[in-house]
DNA sequence: GAACTGTTCTAATATATGTATAACAAACGA
DNA sequence: TCGTTTGTTATACATATATTAGAACAGTTC
């Protein structure tokens, strides 16, 4: 697992390291059914509190990305393959919009706009 | 003004005021040279506190999207038309990334989260 | 000159973030 | 079986952020 934290970045911690986990999910170089460290070995590993990962843990949960099992570990569930949910869209979207309102007020064209999506999408999954 | 406040949510009152604003100047609603209503004037209009209000109005500042002139008042700059700069660009990008993977991982093809951000485009730009 | 403006200051409260320790009970592995 | 590891839970503390409140100041506006 390649993950860097920046204690000092306005981002917490734990927001830092779900993005990065859902990074290497898109990525394919975590899949359904990997297991990720226990909270504890990657909390060493990163030199933060187990309970900053363990939050980080049951964010990803919470967004359907990965299932913790009690007392043995956390596990990714498979990318979802039917399409995403509305209620899961809807927030995508909600997410979107100010980024890219402020893209628009900041001198981003449309067109670059989409460039810069599509570009993001190649970075991830190679299309 | 049309802005509407949620104060249960997660996302701070400052910072949701300074997206609405982003989006109205993004949906041609609010122009370069318009000025923004008083501190304490929006303040009572959304019953906020007047503070509230002055820290979106330097955080736009601070994104060099409105001016803030000291003891007078608040205006809007003209949409950039020059092309974005680089260094905002970058920062575009960095809050674009973790947004699409997260999409990526619920299960948005790469084909819909370009619809989806063409769609975006059209509701603010009509482009 | 009165009203309004953003600024600054102090203060209080609530919530969020992160760390530190410890204990517990279930799961795991040898 | 038994020791280790696991996520869970609880308490405590420190710091930062968010929000409100009230007041005073000095420049701007009309």
């Amino acid at each position: 697992m390649f993950i860097q934290i920046e204690p000092t970045s306005d981002i917490p911690i734990y927001t830092q390291l779900a993005n990065q986990i859902i990074e290497l999910i898109a990525r394919g170089q975590l899949k359904g059914g990997d297991t990720l460290p226990s909270v504890r070995a990657l909390a060493s590993d990163l030199s933060v509190n187990m309970h900053t990962v363990n939050k980080s843990y049951h964010e990803l949960e919470h967004k359907g990305i990965i299932r913790i099992v009690p007392k043995s570990g956390a596990i990714i569930n498979p990318i979802v393959q039917e399409g995403i949910t509305n209620e899961n869209s809807r927030r995508i979207i909600e997410q979107l919009k100010p980024i890219i309102a402020e893209a628009i007020v900041l001198g981003m064209s449309p067109e670059v706009i989409q460039e810069q999506t599509t570009s993001i999408l190649i970075t991830l999954k190679g299309e």
